[in-house]
DNA sequence: GGATTTTGTTATCAAATGATAAGTAAATGG
DNA sequence: CCATTTACTTATCATTTGATAACAAAATCC
């Protein structure tokens, strides 16, 4: 296997995929909401209940400003947080009902745009396709540590 | 083909793509680059020489902001601009030696940091991530328009 | 050939983001 | 039980980024 040609490859896709995720949220974003923002609530939505910390970390931003971006979040509304009682400095964080709506919606217009990208596919397609992603997923971006 | 199913699994996937690729490219920037300039750099790289427009289109930033945000690269000698002859109203970027070598140098790291991520890969593994990653492109995250 | 469109620039402003210092409270670990 | 570590907060500041207006020059389109 001729690596230098795989790290190519990879990061051409990585790349388009990049991309394509940015095409498919444009415009999608719920009012009111920043690109930071709006990447922690995908986050707490995808893994939730997750702590400050954990936030920090995956997000890959400082604690100090995960506080504050969730505060704000909190006051929209859209998320909450609540103590683990086993270790009290913890904060749990999840989305609130109406976050969930918010995110709920945000899904469902990225699906739709999916969708027309997909629209050419045949049933056997879209089985490689799901196939490829969990190769993928599992074998190169998985996010354990 | 249950469409919400396969949609739920490509949220997860673009975020998992999204996020191990913001682990690769972190501490890899060159000295005093932007993100938003390292992401026109990496998109210089692959798919120079290419307009201001283009930058301003596939990256999706407006174009005084593509203007000024290029300006500064050149200023740091990473990329040049050089006149269309057939269209005077059009400039090309492409990068300049020094870019070259500053990418080069960025992509060999992000390469070895895959490297050890796929150190338990086998042949086959690798065979099959490479038709995977072939699938997956042309069949969702392909970026002609 | 004059209006319009395309391509890019400069200037300016507001908002978002990142970084750091300093602090609190709870848990952990000799 | 006292020192240290962990989890989080508040405040503040500089930088980055996004958005808009106003402009210029070349190409295109009747």
């Amino acid at each position: 296997m001729d690596e230098n040609k795989l790290f190519d490859q990879l990061i051409a896709f990585t790349a388009a995929v990049h991309q394509v995720k940015h095409e498919m949220t444009q415009g999608i974003k719920p009012e009111g909401i920043t690109p930071v923002q709006y990447s922690m609530l995908e986050y707490i939505a995808v893994s939730q209940p997750v702590t400050l910390s954990q936030i920090s970390d995956c997000q890959q931003m400082s604690m100090p400003n995960t506080s504050r971006e969730i505060k704000k979040l909190c006051d929209k509304q859209l998320c909450e947080k609540y103590d683990d009682p086993s270790d009290r400095r913890k904060q749990y964080v999840r989305l609130s009902g109406e976050g969930e709506r918010v995110m709920q919606e945000a899904f469902g217009h990225i699906g739709a745009r999916f969708l027309t990208r997909l629209q050419d596919a045949s049933e056997k397609d879209l089985q490689e396709i799901v196939h490829a992603m969990d190769v993928l997923h599992s074998l190169v971006f998985y996010t354990d540590k």
